[in-house]
DNA sequence: TGAACATATGAACAACCGCTCATGCGCAGA
DNA sequence: TCTGCGCATGAGCGGTTGTTCATATGTTCA
């Protein structure tokens, strides 16, 4: 059976997404709910420009989506495929 | 509960090898079994040097694995867990 | 309105990527 | 042993990535 192109650059979109250490912390962070810039950055431990940068990058391919509530703006996941192939990962990993 | 930093750097890795479309159709192709580098070159449709860099690559992290036979190098997938992460992936993609 | 805060954005830079091209190596058959 | 095939490897190149730094935008509160 044949795959179409198509197929194989979404997956390599959604992989190039979750290629990186500090995007997997900030999608981690998300996991269990909405959370504001900063307290992203705290618990990804990155600066606020760096992960302002990488939320815009994650935004664009829709993976989060985002709220302002006064002076904060909150992020939170907005793709279950996403979801699902992180928590496959980290568990993976976690019985390596 | 608190993740191990080593976790999100395997799994950085993991999604790295499969961030990048050739490096999928290599993958793709070795799903159903074993395959010679220049059967590889022509099922993912990339140039022999190509492909050989890239089984390189994919040899170094652990994810494939080699034989010789004669003048042909057979190649295999060599990871349970991204053959999983790949085949969920695409299972996503094509129900979208 | 003005100061302070939270986030976004753009430029700039070093590092990295994936490819091609040229060349080297190992093996099989003449 | 010489030739040709299959594959590996290294250099080099244009393009991309992830960060920092400086600055802009938007919001709240005094």
């Amino acid at each position: 059976m044949n795959i179409p192109n198509k197929h194989f650059e979404t997956m390599a979109e959604w992989f190039k997404a979750l290629s990186d250490p500090t995007r997997l912390q900030i999608l981690y962070a998300l996991l269990s709910g909405e959370l504001s810039v900063s307290e992203i950055a705290g618990e990804a431990g990155a600066s606020a420009s760096a992960v302002s940068h990488q939320l815009a990058y994650l935004r664009s391919i829709r993976l989060v989506k985002n709220r302002r509530n006064g002076r904060s703006v909150y992020y939170a996941l907005d793709d279950e495929h996403v979801r699902s192939l992180f928590e496959q990962a980290l568990e993976h990993a976690s019985h390596e």
